[in-house]
DNA sequence: ATACCGCGTTGATCTGTATCAAGGCGCATC
DNA sequence: GATGCGCCTTGATACAGATCAACGCGGTAT
């Protein structure tokens, strides 16, 4: 849609269509670590884009020639093995930032699930503006800091735990991502929409489609949820679920 | 053993018993982001102590008072579930910083495996000379985000690799940790010293202790590692067994 | 020497989840 | 309103890896 074009510093960003003084995700981005009078040259560093849902955005293995920071929608982040099977490691909603890595490729794919918008950066000139904004590598850091936390809580999830403990887990944290990052229709804390088929569930669990479909399934047959339509669930009993998460609860 | 004291700024630094700038670890931690003459300042924040086989120095959900610095030998990083299910979700040799997190809390518990050398930080002073120190901070996120990517590799592995296929991917991952990771005694660039236990290796992959000797002698028999000992690898055909590791390879 | 104990290996069997297969539902297209 | 097509669910069966069990080996304490 709108499209920001790169260029040089102006005196009045006030009564300009300057993307980052007016971007609704700011204020739950890393870009709010940068003051007011500072943005109109983060803004000259931004490219605005969107992507339709279902078209990939990052490609494993491609040059990393940017940063990005999900304005609006979801995506999925994953990596492929050669024959096909895939890893989803995570979804990105608004705020978050993709392409933290020294590498010089990227290290996973990135495909929306949603019309996404999309704001992206160099990254050899975002390094040289982090140089003059220190407090916003800090957030990059507390950012990078808490994903790593969600990554081992994940391993964690995907070396040891049971079908049913993934999807109680994976359950009570969408419930627990906060409104911001879902965008327009968020639910209630009790009831999670999944913008994720259960493909894309099954490949962020370690599990198959079908072990998916069934555990959901007894999960409701006991009560502890409901799902009124495939992408809807309604947490009927969030403490028995959450300890069966936790594996603080025995199995069935 | 030898216990630094903490002490006011001295003048001449060249003459002290300085744990930093005398520390074997520096050039491969974050610290080698401090010029020599800032050094003095940095050790006044450390204290170092040694660690038993066995014994731990991080215990989850302990307050998060400190960061460490591994300057010697190597620990697992595991976290638990309540019936005693484990994952570990790393392995911190040399110059491995550890502790970052946002959370005031420890989100895993770290052990010894071989007798340890470590630095410890206290938190909220080593955050305030952060702010004296970009380059470091730099270097933290530089550190975070290598982490994150062998994060989500390891996701992979756990969500979508076979058993044939992590053991592979340990070994060849082993054989690649930088020399200086490893401390003393290394071993070439095709023998891989294994200072964790088969149940250590099982929890790191997600299966158990047997499935990962019987993959190991399978291995072997197949001519592409042989095991001088229980803790020693010789890798024989490298690019065979990272054809596994990667999944380019049927299985058998 | 002997007993013990932690660690690793190997064998037999079991089982949770994958795989294979079929059918249903919602929704768009003509 | 029929056809087709994703996506999801459900059932039957297969299998990789877990579990249960036994034994061997090296170190060390007695």
């Amino acid at each position: 849609m709108s499209m920001a074009r790169a260029r040089p510093l102006v005196l009045d960003p006030g009564h300009r269509d300057d993307p980052c003084s007016h971007c609704g995700a700011r204020r739950y981005s890393v870009c709010n670590a940068i003051e007011s009078k500072d943005l109109e040259r983060l803004a000259s560093l931004a490219t605005q884009f969107t992507v339709e849902p279902g078209r990939s955005f990052i490609d494993e293995g491609d040059p990393a020639e940017h940063f990005f920071n999900v304005t609006a929608g979801t995506a999925k982040l994953f990596k492929l093995l050669p024959d096909g099977r895939r890893q989803i490691t995570g979804f990105a909603g608004t705020g978050h930032f993709l392409g933290l890595a020294v590498s010089s490729s990227y290290s996973f794919s990135a495909e929306a699930l949603e019309p996404m918008r999309i704001c992206r950066f160099s990254r050899p000139k975002l390094k040289v503006l982090l140089d003059d904004f220190p407090a916003m590598e800090k957030r990059l850091l507390e950012v990078a800091s808490n994903e790593l936390v969600a990554a081992q809580e994940q391993m964690l999830l995907l070396g040891r735990k049971t079908a049913r403990e993934r999807l109680a887990s994976f359950l009570i944290g969408r419930a627990d991502v906060p409104t911001h990052c879902l965008g327009h229709q968020a639910g209630t804390a009790e009831t999670v929409l999944l913008p994720m088929t259960r493909n894309d569930i099954a490949d962020y669990l370690g599990l198959t489609i079908e072990t998916v479909s069934r555990t959901l399934t007894k999960l409701k047959a006991e009560g502890l949820i409901e799902i009124p339509s495939a992408n809807t669930v309604v947490i009927r009993r969030h403490a028995a679920l959450e300890g069966i998460a936790t594996g603080e609860t025995e199995q069935h």
